[in-house]
DNA sequence: ATAAATTAAGAATAATATTCTGTATAGATT
DNA sequence: AATCTATACAGAATATTATTCTTAATTTAT
């Protein structure tokens, strides 16, 4: 096929999903090329959709929000319809940053993140639980947060 | 005191958060300004903190990593010396892109991304069973992934 | 072995970040 | 209320960096 990633390609994204902010100049330094090569491959990344985009990591706990909380949820109603609704209900949410599908003890897996517990309580109150055919609702409360990376393992792609 | 943030420099988080690549040119258009003040201020919220740094964001699937799994461990040991090791051990592995100390039905949630189920597999009984205490350990396996963002809701801060 | 297509180097250009200077504004102090 | 001080802004000037272009080298396919 026409592509797979090749050492230097992986280096790259490396390197940039650490700091995005590098200079084709460094990153062709530290790679041992010029910056031309180096900038078409970034492109060609970014073309292809290895790289989705570029973003600011922000400092939650700094800005206010200094709670994050995963809620594992069972759903009543199983139509495909209503999983659709529920998901783009979610969307709509800016308290959740994640909701994935996922077998084992739920149905959905939700994360969300907000100022403190009040805050949490009147998302649950006045926004989570008016959605229809909603299970059971459990609560982890996150005490401390030992790993939060971005950065995925690319080391054996 | 002698920070906080006023609504520009949200909309400027705001902004940032979602497409680190704008230039201050184009933010100062969008804000009504010119570009030295915006300039100035996102050097501030970097200086600060509230910016902690600028990232790629990588597509996981395309990359290869196509599973990601929720893990929720009990342990068996709780002395603090211990809960330190363990926090220190799962830093060291790559596959794990979260760890939270939680309340309620386990005591850390994990995140973790990984090739496919064998990768997963491999994870748990060459790494993740080593470590010593660990109790019970359940994963949660995503089926699909209905949100998944880095935008922090800014809209009440 | 040769042609076609990639990939890289190096120079040239365009765009953007960054700095600087002067002006206005808001708050504090008397 | 008048003045002082600190802060934020505009606009221009400069420095860096991204981006494009041309050419050479390397690989791949035929």
């Amino acid at each position: 096929m026409a592509h797979a990633l090749d050492k230097i390609d992986t280096q790259i994204l490396s390197i940039l999903q650490k700091d995005s902010n590098r200079t084709t100049k460094s990153i062709a330094e530290e790679l041992g090329m010029t910056t031309s090569p180096v900038f078409e491959r970034i492109k060609k990344l970014e073309k292809e959709g290895y790289i989705k985009k570029y973003v600011a990591v922000l400092d939650n706990k700094k800005i206010g929000l200094k709670l994050t909380v995963f809620i594992g949820i069972t759903l009543q109603g199983h139509t495909r319809s209503y999983l659709e609704k529920f998901v783009t209900e979610i969307n709509n949410f800016p308290e959740i940053v994640e909701c994935h599908r996922v077998s084992g003890n739920y149905d959905y897996l939700l994360k969300l993140i907000v100022e403190d517990i009040e805050a949490y309580e009147t998302f649950i109150i006045s926004k989570l639980t008016l959605l229809p055919y909603l299970g059971n609702v459990q609560s982890l409360i996150t005490l401390s947060t030992g790993k939060e990376t971005n950065e995925i393992d690319l080391s054996r792609v």
